[in-house]
Order: structure tokens, then sequence, then C-alpha cells
DNA sequence: TTCTGTACGTA
DNA sequence: CGTACGTACAGAAA
């Protein structure tokens, strides 16, 4: 072979036998070989990292010789980049490396040749080349705009070595997808025997119900029982009676892993199959709790820990006729096996964490057995109600549409951004509004907007235009208008569902989402004025446990920790930083050093006062209400033009603080606490030196962006939210799991019946005959005692019962 | 029909 | 330069 250097190729005398593929040069100027300057260091770097010997060297390849106008691939005319391509090929067919590594989406496009197009998706997917492996991964450049790339870019490596070394083969599926009758008794029976482990996957239509289902019972293993083909059905109806009989007692009673944070298996089985699923493990939350900030899909987990092809693209295409509609079947095995495989890996992936990590996997493992009972007991709606209050609501609409219109002269249609804009900005010609957007990459963006702060801001400054406020506050009334219109019950009842997932955040607050028959809502962005709509149903109470001051004393413990003792000695003497905030702005600036005592003693006078304040002004419009925010704010690391926006938002445009007012109360609020100060530093410190947090829960959050501030904000949101969460959770958990909270012995009826969390607020139905017996129930199970940063303290719960989620005014404990 | 951006609801 | 989310709608792309 001939040691040549072009800008298409570079080959070393001690080539290792791996060929790594670009999309174009360096830049215009830096073309003489394919990676240069800062993209070669980084490549050698991601060798090194991940453990590539040296001593011999892969060589350098371009798709493009050149570098391509503005950037971009898409200015090069066809032909030239089908002669560029042709090139390549040319070369790879002379150099046959054992190893080809793709950098970069537009690379992925002309190596593999059954690219998806998602390069995030086939990222670390191994392929056959006719010379040996194919890998694709990140561009450097990629990596340096996306920092958490990075992280990722060395586990391809590493992956990328071993190949090189090691070359590979795709592993033997052993998928039984069309199986006969015989076939499946035998095997679901023998699962019964056994009952092993068996990773398991559904497949469904667009109505949920069920067109394969997949059971794996080794890591190759698997069998596909398929229900329904395009045209009809696979069994006779006698067969698929008796199929479902005994995989319903599999699927109860075997253990089961699963790759389904959301439930949505368990959901289908549950509600449309009367079946119980006996999840005990799920990947998405092993995933999770490994790299918490990380994708958690299962080509993610793949490309991570296992060998397998991309695989993904074929539920598409057997769908769309693209290929033999059989191959969907072929594809839930392979879900199936790959979730099994993934499972083996990350336990051994949770061994090497501290083991705090198993034992929040494993109880959030329990806490999502919650998730699964809220999720399906659903609870009562008021739709009488509903009706009667969108009537209203929906005439209010219809006059504030006719006033609007005649206020601007024209008609408005106030739910068209683009409209709204045209309005704004070319007609009346008011100054423009821009919004802070944070894109995909991380950059920040700034784009015009006409949402309703803009609105109130120039309603503010443009008296003479009274059509602007009205916008805003009908474009909010519909907003509420079509949430209420679209909540459709469960048919033939008066209930509805959600959906929950213990691991969709990075600090491990639940995401909730409407379930997918659509019969139900959010239930975790619910307008605060209908929640009393949801009812706790006949005989029954509601029951809103909200932790008071929740994220404040994990504040309060790190700046304990830190030497600043304040917060802490004022929460734990019923002082609420807010409060003391407001009482030095009302009585005296000199008292925001003052001690709690001092700061009671206003109470009295500060409490009539604010009373005061909100029957001349209105609810949320107090001074009270307007510290608040800054206090929040502050403990975040929020500007004072954010802040001041808020305030102005949140009082509907009635309260506006000036931005100088506002940065005085923060700097006040940092004399009372100066431990926050020092908290950003220690932050920045903790996030150069150790790149993680640990809750008190057990979970690590590894911190993957830049070491920038930004960075430093989200760490120091994360373990407030972290221990707020752990706190609702283990509630949760203990009102689900222990044996005490069950109507009777050997019973699984629960007598405080979760129904719903909103973060620190946790939602619990009982019988009105059990009111006192919850009541113990609940002292026992909502202790808590945490630990951060070697400071203990205990957040309490404030409870309250009444008979609807908006309606809780009797004190519960 | 599917995707993207904007706006807005929650803690 | 608060953090963390999901959904509805409009309008464009396909």
């Amino acid at each position: 072979m001939s040691n040549y250097k072009t800008s298409k190729l570079i080959m070393p005398r001690n080539w290792n036998g791996a060929l790594i593929v670009g999309d174009c040069p360096y830049s215009e100027s830096a073309i003489a070989s394919p990676f240069m300057h800062s993209h070669l260091g980084q490549l050698i770097q991601l060798q090194a990292k991940a453990g590539w010997d040296l001593a011999s060297r892969p060589a350098y390849a371009n798709i493009l010789s050149f570098f391509p106008k503005n950037a971009k691939f898409a200015s090069v005319p066809e032909p030239v980049l089908k002669n560029e391509v042709e090139e390549l090929n040319r070369i790879i067919d002379e150099v046959k490396p054992k190893l080809l590594f793709g950098l970069g989406r537009q690379t992925a496009r002309f190596i593999k040749h059954d690219f998806s197009g998602d390069l995030e998706e086939e990222r670390g997917a191994p392929f056959a080349t006719p010379y040996g492996t194919g890998l694709l991964s990140f561009h450097p450049r990629e990596i340096f705009r996306q920092f958490e790339f990075n992280i990722v870019a060395v586990n391809d490596f590493t992956k990328a070595w071993r190949y090189l070394r090691d070359g590979w083969t795709e592993q033997k599926w052993n998928i039984n997808y069309q199986p006969t009758f015989k076939q499946v008794l035998e095997a679901l029976h023998k699962f019964l025997e056994s009952r092993a482990p068996l990773g398991v996957d559904i497949e469904t239509n667009y109505h949920l119900g069920i067109t394969c289902i997949g059971i794996a019972y080794n890591h190759s293993s698997a069998i596909v029982i398929p229900f329904t083909t395009p045209t009809g059905f696979y069994w006779q109806p006698y067969e698929e009676r008796a199929i479902w009989k005994v995989l319903c007692q599999v699927l109860e009673k075997c253990p089961l892993i699963g790759q389904n944070a959301v439930h949505f298996d368990h959901y289908v089985l549950a509600r449309g199959y009367k079946i119980n699923a006996n999840f005990v493990a799920d990947t998405m939350f092993a995933q999770w709790e490994v790299y918490c900030e990380m994708q958690k899909s299962l080509a993610f987990i793949n490309s991570l820990y296992l060998d397998n092809p991309y695989w993904k693209s074929v539920l598409k295409a057997a769908r769309s006729g693209k290929v033999p509609y059989q191959q969907e079947w072929e594809y839930c095995g392979k879900d199936c096996i790959v979730t099994l495989q993934g499972a083996h890996e990350l336990r051994r992936e949770l061994n090497e964490l501290p083991s705090g990590s198993y034992q929040h996997y494993k109880f959030n493992i329990r806490v999502s057995r919650v998730c699964q009972y809220m999720a399906i007991r659903g609870v009562e709606f008021n739709f009488a109600e509903r009706d009667k209050r969108l009537k209203v609501l929906e005439e209010e609409a219809h006059a504030m549409q006719l006033d609007l219109d005649v206020k601007a002269g024209k008609h408005i249609f106030v739910t068209s951004p683009q409209k709204m804009k045209r309005w704004l900005y070319e007609d009346l010609k008011l100054p423009i509004h821009y919004n802070k957007k944070t894109n995909d990459e991380g950059d920040v963006e700034y784009r015009e907007t006409q949402d309703y702060l803009t609105l109130l801001l120039l309603a503010r400054d443009f008296p003479n235009l009274p059509a602007l406020g009205v916008a805003g506050r009908l474009r909010k009334l519909r907003k509420r208008i079509s949430s209420l219109r679209l909540i459709v019950p469960r048919p033939g009842t008066n209930t509805i569902g959600w959906l929950f997932n213990a691991v969709g955040t990075e600090t491990g607050r639940f995401a909730g989402y409407k379930p997918p028959d659509g019969w139900g809502v959010q239930p975790q962005n619910v307008y605060s004025g209908d929640k009393d709509l949801f009812l706790a149903g006949a005989g029954n109470l509601w029951c809103k446990s909200d932790l008071e001051g929740a994220d404040a004393w994990t504040m309060a413990a790190m700046l304990s920790s830190l030497g600043d003792h304040r917060m802490m000695d004022d929460l734990l003497h019923g002082v609420k930083p807010a409060q003391a905030l407001t009482v030095a702005s009302l009585y005296g600036e000199h008292l925001i050093t003052a001690d709690w005592q001092t700061i009671k003693s206003y109470f009295p006078a500060f409490k009539a006062a604010m009373k005061l304040q909100e029957k001349e002004r209105g609810k949320k419009r107090t001074d009270y209400d307007a510290y608040k925010a800054v206090s929040h704010g502050t403990n975040y690391c929020m500007g004072p033009k954010t802040t001041c926006d808020n305030i102005f938002k949140k009082s509907d445009g009635e309260l506006y603080v000036a931005l100088d007012v506002c940065r005085d109360k923060q700097f006040l609020y940092e004399k009372r606490y100066p431990g926050l100060q020092i908290l950003k530093e220690r932050m920045a410190s903790l996030l150069s030196t150790h790149g993680y947090l640990d809750a008190y829960s057990g979970n690590r959050r590894i911190f993957f962006g830049r070491r920038d501030n930004n960075t430093v904000r989200e760490m120091i949101s994360q373990l407030p939210q972290a221990h707020t969460t752990y706190a609702t959770n283990l509630l949760f958990e203990r009102l689900f799991h222990w044996r005490g909270n069950r109507i009777d012995a050997g019973s699984r009826q629960l007598v405080i019946q979760p129904v719903n969390q909103v973060h620190d607020e946790a939602c619990k139905v009982f019988a009105q005959q059990h009111l006192e017996r919850s009541r113990d129930i609940f002292r026992t199970c909502s202790t808590n005692r945490i630990t951060c940063w070697g400071v203990d303290f205990t957040i309490p719960f404030e409870s309250t019962y009444g008979e609807s989620w908006g309606n809780c005014d009797e004190v519960f404990v």
C-alpha cells in the first residue's frame, strides 16, 4: 500500500487498520489534511482517553476534500458530491479498513448504506462493512458545540478500539416470531414453571390494541406472540383465548423486566386487558440512575453497553409496508432481548457506583408501582360543573373578543403568534420585545415574542392602547377553555386518568402525561382555579399534603454547612426567608440582620398589613408576594430583571417593582443570608473537583455540561429538588407498600389511596369513615429525616382535606 | 399527516 | 442568563 498524504486521506506508516472519516476539512484555509488543529487534537485526545494503543495510528479521510461554501454541506452541487463520495469509496476499497469509523451526521449518510438519517439514534451501533466493522460517532465539531457529547464519544472510541482489536460479528438472534399454537403454550408453561426473569415488550396499534407481545428468556432468545396481521388475526379465536389465559398468568406471576418508565405497557395491559403486569425491573430506571442527564432509550443503552447493530428503523418500515409486516414481530423480539441484555449490563454499571445508587434505583422501582396504581385508579371529575363553567367562560371569551375587536379596530386572532406579531410590530409599530430561548446546543438566542408579559408591559407603556391588555387576558382565557373542553372521561364513567414517570426529569421529579387513550389530563399543569373539579368521589375525602418550605430546607442545610446558619435558624423557628425580607423592607432595613425573635415580633403587624393589601389590591398582589419572588429568585441566581418581570406577570400587571428596587431587595436578602454567595463558589469548585452531586436519596447526578455559570445554577437547584422529591416519594412508597395502610390484613385495598403528585404536593383519597385511621397512618408514613452536607433536617408536611383537589380547607394533621 | 415554534399551565 | 416539565394550537413542510 502506498503511503500518501492528500487533503482526502492521511495514511500513516504504522497504520492500525482504522479509517476515521469526517465530513469536510477544518476550515477554508485548513484543508491540507482531513482533520486539523483542534479537531485533530480532539481526536487524539479521544483515542488516548479510550485506551487506544498509540504506537500505531489510524488513517484519516474526509467525504469532501474541500471546505463547503458557508460551511453548508447542502451547498455542494450534486455531481461534485457524487465524485467526492466515489473517490472516498475508491480509497476505502484500496485501504480495506478493518474499522470504518464515521464521524458526524453528514458522514453517516455516505458510509452506512441504510442510515436512517438520525445520528444520535444510530451512533455507537456497529455495522458490517466489506472489510470489517463500521461505527458512527460525533464529529469533533459537534462535540465542541455540545459539550456533553464528549463522554459519549469516549465510549464510542472505546468500542471502536475493541472492534479493531477483536473484530465484531452480529450475535445470533434466536427469535421465534411466527410460532405455532403448541410452541406458544409450551413456552408459556415453561416460564410459569421456572419463574425466571423475562424481558417483555408489547407493540400496540393506534387504538392501543396489542399487535404482538414479545418475551425474551435469555440473552439471545425470545418468543413473540403475534395477535393481529394487517388483514386480520393470527390465531383462531379459541387459540387466542387459550393463549391469553396462560399469558395472563405469566405476566402477573413471573418477574418481568421492561423498558418502560412511563408504564405504557402496564397501562395498556391493565386498562385494556385486565392484566396487572408484574414489572420488577426497568432499564429506563437503571439508565436514569447511572446517567440521569442522558437519554434513556433502548438504542442509546445499546450504544453504551452492548454490541447489537441498529434495529430501531424496522418498526416503521414494517408498518409502512417497506419490509414484510412480520418483521414488526421480530423487531419486538429484539427489543425484549436487548432489554434483558441491557438490564444485565446496567446492574454492573450500578455496582460501579456508590451503593446508594442501587438502593435508590430499587426505591424508585417501588415508587413506580405507585405510579402504576395512580394511573389505573384515576379520579372522579365533575363533568356537570365543568360544562357549566365552560359555558360561562366561553361567553366571557366571546364578550372579550368583541371588546378587543372594537378597541383594536379590527379582528384580532389572539391564538396565532404570527398574526399577533404582525398586529403589534407591523400595524402598531410597537417596540419589539424579545424572549430568551436556549436552543438544542445550549446556546442562548433572543427571539421576538408577544407573550403575556410582553402584552402587559406594552399595555403599561402605551395606556392609549387598551386592546393590548384585553388581548393578553383573552389568550390566557382561551387556553384555559381549551384545556377544560378537551377533558374526556373514560367511557361510561366520570373518571379521568393520568400517567406518571418517576424518572422523567434530571432532578428526580416526576413527569406527568395525559394517558395514551386520551381519557384524562396531564396531572401537573392543571390550572389552579379548576382543581375543584377533581373530586374525591361519593363518601370520600381528598387530602392534599404540601411540603412546607420544601426547597428552602435543603438550601438552608447547604448554607449551614458553609457556616451560615441563619436560614436554618429561621426555618426551624417558623420564619420564612421571604417573611424576614418583607419585615425588614416594611419596618426598617436594619432589621435584615435581626434574629428570628425580633423578626417574629413584627409578625402581627406584618400579617395585618398584608391582609389589608390583599383587600385593596387583590390576591397575589401584596408586598409579601413580591418579596417571595425576590427570595425564591435570589436563591436560584435569578437576575433582577427576570424577578421584576415575574412579579409584574404574576400580578397581572398590577405590581411593578422597578429594576433597581428589585436589585436592592436582592442585596438585602443576600445580606441576611451571606452563605448564598459562598454557595455559588462552593458549587463551582465542586463542579471542577467532582462534577457530581449526591442527594440523600442515594441518587448521584453527574453534570456533563460545560464548567460555567449555567451548570452552577443547575447544581444549585439540584439538591433542593431532589430532596423535595424524595420526601414526597417516600410518603407514597410507604403508603403503598406498608401493610398498615390496608383495609384489613391480607387485603390489597389501601386506606389512604395515592391519586396524584405535583412535586411537593401529595394528593390522596380515603373514605370519610376512615378519617381518623387515615390521620394515624399518615403520621406514621409522612416522617422523614434528610442529611445534606452533614446537616440533618426534616421537611414537614402541611395537610388539609376536603371534597375536591381545589377544596381542601379542613386541617388534616 | 408530521414536524416545529410559540405560548402557557404547574412546582 | 432561575430550575424542572407537557400540551394545545398555528403554520409550514411533506
